[in-house]
DNA sequence: GTCATCATGTAAGCCGTTACATGATTGC
DNA sequence: GCAATCATGTAACGGCTTACATGATGAC
């Protein structure tokens, strides 16, 4: 889970450890409040298995590499941190700040766990690979929502066929939780058929 | 938060570890989904500690105590249980069929545990707790709700400060998400407003 | 010169899971 | 006698947290 967010937020650019958990916070604030002692032990394991690389500080011309150090998309954070490191020593990098870059392999990695290979089937999972959905292909996506759906409306049944003798609270804890998988399913419905729209134009109008 | 479940079911009547599994299942089927791996070695820990003890088989009268064998409120699935279990062997005991019996150590470590000492502040734990909130003082559990409450405004908050640059789908998570969160918070409004009209109640009419 | 922030890492532990192993009871 | 269900347990592992340790840099 932590693996897919990383290799997620690498693909819109090179970061290190530091400014990816802020961005993980920041953007996914509810989804993933991961702490530093999560990330640096994630990030040595994606490095050993080959799926990113550290390039070495945010000295000038560090690697060579032609989509070099600067984030190539938005990312505003990252590049007042690029800015402000190199304001004051643009020669000297900024201690150890190990700087990663996803490779091919990480990008089939990433693609494969997007894919939902050895998906826990849990909310966190799920509306992970939701919002990194734009890398999956129209197919892969709609199988995911429609995927998901499947699971929350089997849970519902199960859940509504048990209407036990409950008190007040546990009660109305069971409804609450109950309502809030309804409403999921009905947001699901909504997406794919934005989806199914989606494929049926570009079925029509090949190039318009 | 396992402990929590455990001897909060057991506070209605003694049962064993599989029926234990099997009531989490079907009350609060979609907090807790637990599995024997899990809920085996809570039981004997809880024992070690003294929270239960382990009243051997379903055997007639094995301990004499006078809250004996049959749960006391309610609880169906248990009578029958126990009556199934009854119908073919009323004298041997079921093999090893360890019932678990809550002690007045337990009571105040389940107290303890429902106040909220140590609380993971996630949906789970507070989900469970409200669920068995019938066994909470009245103040306490408004605490609850309203310590709960605080929790997702803030967290709301923070959420909504943080609107960036996300692509339609990180949105869409993103949006469901705080909209999750705004939905429990009503929710909340509405216990918290119940709870404090039965304080009124309980206030103006002392024994009606 | 000291404090907040940036930055990386390690160690211990919690809480749960899956998979495995075992065996009794009951229905057919 | 065989399968399904009931029933208990162990072992290995996973993923994440908190707490700890360290140190650079920049602001005041």
């Amino acid at each position: 889970m932590l693996d897919l967010a990383i290799l997620g937020l690498l693909e819109e650019g090179d970061l290190h450890g530091y400014e990816i958990r802020r961005q993980l916070r920041e953007h996914l604030g509810l989804l993933a409040n991961v702490s530093f002692g999560s990330i640096y032990p994630a990030l040595t394991r994606l490095e050993k298995s080959g799926a990113v690389v550290a390039t070495e500080g945010a000295g000038a011309g560090s690697t060579g590499a032609p989509a070099a150090t600067a984030p190539p998309t938005g990312s505003l954070s990252g590049e007042r941190a690029v800015l402000r490191a190199r304001r004051h020593s643009p020669t000297r990098a900024r201690r150890g700040r190990k700087v990663y870059r996803i490779t091919d392999t990480g990008r089939e990695l990433f693609a494969e766990l997007l894919a939902g290979s050895g998906a826990t089937d849990d909310a966190r999972s799920f509306g992970l690979r939701l919002a990194f959905a734009r890398h999956l292909a129209p197919q892969a996506r709609l199988a995911l929502l429609e995927h998901r759906r499947a699971l929350l409306v089997q849970r519902l049944a199960e859940a509504e066929a048990a209407r036990a003798d409950l008190d007040v609270y546990a009660r109305s804890v069971v409804q609450h939780t109950a309502d809030g998988v309804a409403r999921d399913i009905s947001w699901l419905d909504t997406l794919i058929a934005s989806e199914r729209a989606d494929l049926a134009t570009a079925g029509t109008e090949p190039a318009a």
